[in-house]
DNA sequence: CTGCAAAGATGGCAGTATGCAACCTTCTTC
DNA sequence: GAAGAAGGTTGCATACTGCCATCTTTGCAG
């Protein structure tokens, strides 16, 4: 318990790094991007599970602030392909290294602790609890929800 | 990384349980009276770095829902004093008990790895990512902040 | 070509979160 | 007691998220 309350302490401050610049669920847009690569709007929406049209709003406001850009396939010209800019990449890599170093910066002052034995059981660990699918590990919150009352 | 990422997932998940109960910032002001027991509104609206108006309308809301309770102080009768309900307190239990549970389930599906020095460097290594308050570690995060542009 | 489905975009509506400024009420201080 | 500080609340305004219904543009059968 102590050590979980002590990564997600960790990650949540790394958040607060690009707070100001973009709301949870902006970011969690990013973070599918940047996972998953370039995106139809509606897989977004999807990854998310919010409605199309709060995506289509969500991406207006991404490329606002020039973090996103819509791209219109050839393929099929219905379909919008969405993309990070350099600096929509920018606002998810610093997040995630900011993670990274405080971490490593914890590690590294706890060194003598991480004996081969600890951290294979960490990894193990990690494993076991696995199916945290890859980028859903990012928060599945979505910050507002209050309406999830009106349910069919 | 790989372990702080499973930490976060399952930390996650816990707050799924409430959704579409509360939002964060909601569930945050409930952290912190189940934390540091009954407060008043000010120093909630502090813990959360936030306007005392925002916090005024928070816990609007959070009593609308009937989590909360305001009570007039008769020492100063300036303060109001907030409490949780039983229903507020529930909202917090369900979320930390969630993640108790699952990381019980987890520890207990990986027992043979906790040896005696693997907890031991956890314990320490918590320790020494220390300083994360005891309840901010739920999440630094306000979900919509997008006005921090306009700042002096 | 016609009709239907898919992908998005828009308009409308509601609820939350926030900040700032103005404004009561109560203390505190002098 | 008057001036001022402290704790809250309310009015006003803005930004987001969300959902629903509707509409347009495209694709794809048949």
């Amino acid at each position: 318990m102590l050590a979980s309350r002590a990564f997600v302490g960790l990650t949540a401050r790394s958040l607060a790094a690009v707070e100001g610049e973009v709301t949870l669920p902006q970011f969690r847009a990013l973070v599918v991007l940047a996972v998953r690569g370039p995106q139809r709007s509606i897989d977004i929406a999807d990854e998310l599970q919010v409605n199309p049209s709060t995506g289509t709003r969500m991406l207006d406001r991404l490329i606002r602030k020039g973090l996103v850009r819509r791209l219109r396939s050839t393929a099929d010209r219905r379909v919008v392909r969405v993309r990070l800019t350099p600096a929509g990449r920018d606002v998810v890599e610093q997040v995630l290294t900011r993670r990274r170093v405080d971490l490593e910066e914890l590690v590294a002052a706890t060194a003598q602790l991480w004996q081969p034995a600890v951290t294979e059981a960490l990894t193990a660990f990690a494993e076991a609890a696995g199916e945290v699918g890859e980028q859903d590990w990012w928060l599945g919150w979505s910050s507002h929800r209050e309406g999830a009352n009106s349910e069919p």
